[in-house]
DNA sequence: TTGAAAGCGATACCAC
DNA sequence: GTGGTATCGCTTTCAA
């Protein structure tokens, strides 16, 4: 490969290779479409100028031909939660292995949203996978322009949206389970942000089993997904309860292990001997020897490759009906938690 | 916002909006164009209409003409590192305040590079962050297709390439400083991996400031900067040195916390009493009550504006010559070292 | 199998 | 300020 801009600066196109090889601009074309009716001669002499020149067809203009762009969107939104960048690097690598880009979009502020809408849009992704918050207001403009989306991890009542979750209830009813048959008898929750639907699912799933097992002591505190507020959480819950319950269970893995380290560093107290902590998620950290927590993992392996193919069927045939996947999570049993 | 696709099923374009506010396509157009010179009259007109149907400028037909995509391609690899996700979400909201969208590129394998390269041209991105390894050759041609490209955190000796650093060997030797100066005599250090340039720098650095302080037991084991490789780095250097040393300096923050719950957890060995650690990175966990590591933090935020902007400026003027900007860590004492 | 020509949806330059 | 017209680099009929 020696030149990879013409003299005159501009990027190589085809119909430098063709002027070079003595073929038509389209012959050039097809030789690059894998299916193409191209003779075997002409292809390779084609390949082989178009090595020289380092020529590579254009994806925009492609795509603008095509209506295809062979981008996906995904939208995060800036969370304290471990667990996201993971996702996103997952759901990268499964696009790609399928020959379609990841065009990131992060959330700072929701108030943002608007715009981004409208940046989307105007890049011609194929479609989107939503892993951030988003109104219903919103789900109609995704709806009305086309674009196939799916919800990564949040679920909306009432609407028929392409969605893969983990089953938050379940796995949450899992750890309340298994807390109690261990004989722990009150209980401290604290929850994440209000307007996450996954937190709203786990807290509700762990209260929902709780009162079926007739579990009468439960106090709820609001967290935020962080660290710190899993650590000021289970202060506050001292403080409401006047001493502490049996048993935290947080809303994920990040707040369990900031609560952990508050009831060890903070108040003296021994986890799991005098306190039993779990959490939702199943992050790396959650299995340093330090923590070892009790959680349920998201199965994000499947999960991302769920939502990797909902998205790229219904770009192929947009008429699939909205689908929604719930995966189990993995309950793992950890030392932060005394167990039978 | 009515209809978003025409009966046809094909996506609202400027001729659309044209031919129902009665004005030319390129009127419409220009009223997309921030310092075009429209009338107020018809720029109100226009921009109703093309609210009521939802129009929007189409990206890609844009790129096309105007040879600018707005994308710029961040390319990172699969590290167990904690530390990357963070600079992906920083660089993507930087990036995104300038209106230019991350098209992320996410190499698995290290043999995937040169599939790899060719979609990033195909795309036409305007610019490349390097956050992965990348050998000359694929530099060479980053350079001939005259793409602006930046290194994050590596720099490559006798090439004159965008970077931006952070002082890898100031930071150790930082680190090393404050060690000896607290009495620690043995060190053990644990390394990444030996193709990681920031890897190599580190140790040097740490290796070159014990030399120059006349510390005579420096045992060196090889780790992969995953929390496991710490934790067995520890093990390893007990055998090897048939005791603990004093300290123990980490490549990074997560193998510096492995090693700290080896230490703690497999060997029963009190940190920082008995032994201190310290890392590198200042990654979250590394503030956590169980760690609070004694650690160089990258200036995340300042390195990623200082990529963003340099990129940019090169998509502006690409003429502009190499540039290696440097910033220095900022040195965290924390608990996890017995410090002076 | 190959080549010519018509778009894809915008921008930019040029008259008016 | 506004409207025509020529691109941008490709894919895709349609004839040959």
């Amino acid at each position: 490969m020696s030149d990879v801009r013409r003299r005159d600066g501009h990027r190589v196109t085809s119909y430098d290779v063709a002027r070079l090889v003595g073929v038509s601009q389209s012959a050039v074309s097809r030789c690059f479409k894998p299916g193409a009716s191209v003779s075997k001669k002409m292809r390779a002499r084609v390949m082989k100028v178009a090595d020289d020149l380092g020529y590579q067809p254009n994806a925009i203009a492609r795509s603008l031909i095509t209506r295809r762009s062979n981008m996906v969107a995904v939208v995060i939104s800036q969370q304290t939660n471990l667990y996201y960048p993971e996702v996103l690097v997952q759901l990268s690598q499964r696009f790609s292995e399928r020959g379609v880009r990841v065009l990131l979009f992060t959330l700072e502020h929701e108030s943002d949203i608007d715009v981004l809408y409208n940046q989307i849009f105007q890049y011609q992704v194929d479609g989107v996978v939503e892993a951030a918050r988003l109104s219903g207001e919103q789900i109609d403009l995704m709806e009305q322009r086309g674009i196939p989306f799916v919800f990564y991890n949040r679920s909306l009542k009432d609407r028929r949206v392409n969605a893969v979750c983990c089953d938050q209830i379940e796995g949450e009813r899992w750890l309340v389970n298994r807390l109690v048959e261990s004989g722990h008898e009150t209980f401290g929750l604290i929850s994440g942000p209000e307007d996450s639907s996954v937190s709203v699912e786990r807290t509700q799933g762990a209260l929902e089993r709780l009162k079926e097992l007739d579990v009468k002591s439960v106090t709820v505190v609001l967290g935020d997904y962080s660290y710190e507020s899993g650590a000021s959480g289970l202060l506050e819950l001292k403080n409401k309860l006047g001493k502490l319950p049996d048993a935290v269970v947080c809303a994920n893995d990040v707040m369990a292990i900031g609560c952990m380290d508050a009831a060890r560093y903070r108040l003296g107290v021994k986890v799991p001997d005098e306190l039993s902590v779990v959490g939702f998620d199943g992050v790396g950290p959650a299995q340093w020897q330090s923590y070892d927590l009790t959680t349920v993992r998201q199965p994000v392996r499947r999960m991302t490759e769920a939502a990797v193919s909902m998205i790229l069927e219904r770009v192929e045939e947009p008429e699939l009906p909205p689908e929604k996947r719930t995966f189990s999570g993995i309950l793992v049993d950890g030392g932060s938690a005394r167990l039978a």
